[in-house]
DNA sequence: TTATTGAACTTGTATTTACAAGTAATTTAA
DNA sequence: TTAAATTACTTGTAAATACAAGTTCAATAA
């Protein structure tokens, strides 16, 4: 009795993580590092009780997730098979670029390096008045993907506690890898709005194309585990080559 | 133990369908009906477990999903409180335009009424044999937000054992509330290609609008409960007026 | 009166146990 | 040899139990 207790306390001390975050991270992780590929079968729940030291419904609270987020699919009686990493959630329903093309065929060429400013609003989004105080991150990058450029980027940032943060290099880097690896600020959800333009003279110098060219823009929010703490983001696409993907 | 055993046998002859979907169906329909409104606390796990003569677990799972889908959002020592029906949700990560904006400001003109035809794709979406073999019901309409053409929309489903479904009236109502309604299939979820172009004579005609207006176009493949069953759409956008707005 | 404590709630995590139901391969009977 | 039945897996559902941890409010002590 006095053991479990003992035990546990311990387990809580190392992390504070609940148990099924932490199958959940290691599986997810072993899935985008390729450890299981496409269409590998999954150990057991079973299995992985033993593997883990949890008991099936903290393991199944892990699967669920994966389940959600499209990393699984489960059969009764076959099992749990990787369905891969969730391709083409990308832009619409996931957080970056990088995420949504990948970093291979993927070049960032900074336009404007992140610089402090001042802030009232946040494309049609409102700010919070600890957000407005504190003030902003701007910056803006020009995405080639195979050379061509495809998605021009505006990110602003409150910028709350983050030493160092503009002195850091963001070209071919996921501006979400550095705040979940440096600052521990991880992505929960957002919203978006979504709209078609005409490509203005900024834009058509970016993209290289005419006048009247159309091009997909997207303004959003983006919320994280820190409580206020939003990025907002001005994403224009140029959907000529490139469709943007995703699944629901 | 004879006992449980036999009012289990009895529920599932009744029904067949899990207990925590019961109770997810139940609350769900409660805040989509306005029983529950934006703000309000549901009652605690305990109340809704003698309520519904289910435990903890079972009732946590149906809130589970509510969270997921967006309807509520839970608070440690709290309580569930209640987001709402998840409005933006809409065009993006949801089904139907009709969900997206809502009934009350949507008015749906139909250009062609259902009909029988041969298809060998779907807006870049390849088919599969049974697919194909069988036939699409294709059909247009122009939907109108307060009187302004926004949205028109080609659907093509696959003619698989929908009697009377060409006879039936698509104005202003759901394409998915009916076939939910009239033949169970239920959306499981689908992706999505969106891009920008310029309206061509068609479009310019339906959204009233001039040479080299910018469009948001967006094809979509739906998946359902019944295998190999799938909707595809192609739904065009006049963002003028309205953006497309989404939560992820 | 004001700050603090404590009790009574709430949701969060985790285990244990049990059986239902789908799948696949093996064994058995025709 | 072939078809049916068995068995040994798999995931799905559900209950009962326990304690951790956050919130709220009322009772208590300063």
């Amino acid at each position: 009795m006095f053991n479990i207790q003992f035990n546990k306390v311990i387990r809580e001390q190392e992390t504070s993580i609940p148990q099924h975050r932490k199958v959940y991270e290691i599986l997810r992780s072993h899935i985008t590092d390729g450890v299981f590929r496409e269409g590998d079968l999954l150990p057991s729940e079973n299995e992985l009780c033993t593997v883990h030291k949890v008991t099936r419904p903290t393991i199944r609270k892990a699967l669920d997730r994966l389940v959600n987020e499209g990393y699984i699919v489960r059969h009764q009686g076959k099992g749990s098979i990787v369905k891969g990493v969730p391709k083409g959630v990308g832009i619409l329903s996931m957080t970056g670029t990088t995420s949504a093309i990948g970093q291979d065929n993927l070049k960032t060429t900074i336009i404007l390096k992140p610089e402090i400013r001042n802030w009232t609003e946040a494309f049609t989004f409102p700010l919070s008045q600890p957000e407005i105080e504190s003030g902003c991150i701007y910056m803006e990058r020009l995405r080639l993907v195979n050379g061509n450029p495809v998605f021009y980027d505006i990110t602003m940032i409150p910028n709350i506690n983050l030493s160092r943060f503009t002195s850091r290099n963001f070209e071919n880097k996921s501006l979400f890898d550095i705040l979940r690896k440096y600052y521990h600020i991880e992505v929960r959800g957002g919203e978006q709005k979504l709209l078609a333009i005409v490509a203005d003279e900024r834009l058509k110098g970016f993209f290289k194309v005419g006048s009247g060219h159309p091009v997909l823009q997207l303004n959003r929010k983006i919320e994280t585990n820190r409580p206020g703490f939003n990025i907002y983001s001005q994403v224009f696409c140029n959907t000529d080559e490139y469709a943007l993907y995703g699944t629901f």
